[in-house]
DNA sequence: ATTAATCTTGACCGTTCGGTCAGGTTTATT
DNA sequence: AATAAACCTGACCGAACGGTCAAGATTAAT
């Protein structure tokens, strides 16, 4: 079953497309028009490989999804929860540096109240942070974390990594109109880190 | 220059029904007849009272922005760092909790690239910022507090009371489909406090 | 009671939206 | 070389958008 090589280039350059406009202007404020242009091709040749604006989207929040799950490989892969965690928010303050776009998109989803992606959230999400949630309660029942609610951490460590890429455009605006540099972000990846892990009592 | 008390109905009903439907659909996914049916007036009544549809949005912008700087007070009128803290961070927890639907609709704003208020954070929030940078800079200086980057404490402080608003949806779908509770709520309010306040080194 | 100012609203306008389709072109198969 | 399958696209469609306006209703001022 095979796809074609036409079909998987077009598919991929409209896909691309697709994130910088989602991005850009919201599900809503993204047209088809303004899709097409960005890929370079006709508008209605959108919709000969995605059959509405809708799908296309689905598609988009779907590999969002992937990458958004596939982070929690360090967080999976290290023993102690100093180094876990350290792990992952220091691979999902990456991600945000260098995928800002599909982390505002998942975030205006969010925002609207998840219309298309409930479903995910409720079973994949939610049996990914439950396991997440045991690792951590274990630390924590071996004495090895303070005491806490695993749950907030991790929303905790979720807002705080996505709000470099989600507000990124208030970030600049108080930064003298200027992006934050990579000394800059390097150090504020640093004093995340430093102060989550600190905070529930893992560092010092 | 009193203004009739007619307009003053009308136009505080139509901006209670334009905060509802700009944070449930955005900007450009809210239209002037879902406003309008909202308030229960007539879409030309809305046209009446604000000539454009951007125009009033300035206007829920406006009063939004006016909120998020009145919750400074508790930081400026204590004088201890874990206390001027604190209660920053439970403010905004809480106008996280009672007022959400201001703080999506600010949170899109940012998301979009704030093209509305760019001039307000440039100028307002930043020379905001810069007070009270200096005021953690001076806890620092006198040994209050660790050594850190001011600037990025805030970031977090904002990151995560305003996470409990913009992704209620995701924490809902994670939380068996339920809202949380007031009691989760506190506890989400008091680990957070005691996470960023120990994180820094101000506590323990 | 009269006038002026303010408020109300159904009907309408030009534009843009997502989506369709017929008919032509290119590519793959034999 | 012939046929089939896949791909391409300008022109078009009905619906919904933000916004306008003239004419009537209500309120305020004298």
């Amino acid at each position: 079953m095979r796809k074609n090589q036409i079909r998987i280039n077009n598919e991929r350059r409209i896909l691309a497309a697709a994130v910088k406009i989602f991005a850009g202007y919201g599900y809503q404020g993204a047209t088809m028009r303004k899709i097409a242009e960005e890929a370079g091709l006709p508008k209605a040749n959108l919709h000969y490989y995605f059959q509405t604006k809708e799908q296309l989207y689905r598609q988009v929040l779907d590999g969002i999804f992937k990458d958004w799950l596939a982070a929690a490989n360090t967080f999976d892969e290290c023993e102690e929860p100093v180094e876990a965690l350290r792990g992952y928010i220091e691979t999902k303050m990456d991600l945000s540096r260098k995928r800002p776009l599909e982390s505002r998109i998942w975030a205006e989803e969010i925002l609207r109240g998840a219309p298309l992606i409930q479903d995910q959230l409720e079973q994949t999400l939610a049996a990914w942070l439950d396991t997440r949630v045991k690792r951590i309660t274990d630390w924590i029942n071996t004495g090895t974390i303070q005491a806490m609610n695993p749950r907030i951490l991790m929303y905790m460590i979720w807002a705080v990594t996505q709000h470099f890429a989600d507000f990124e455009s208030q970030i600049r605006a108080l930064n003298q109109q200027q992006n934050l540099s990579d000394e800059q972000f390097t150090e504020a990846k640093k004093q995340v880190v430093q102060t989550i892990l600190k905070g529930i009592g893992a560092l010092d």
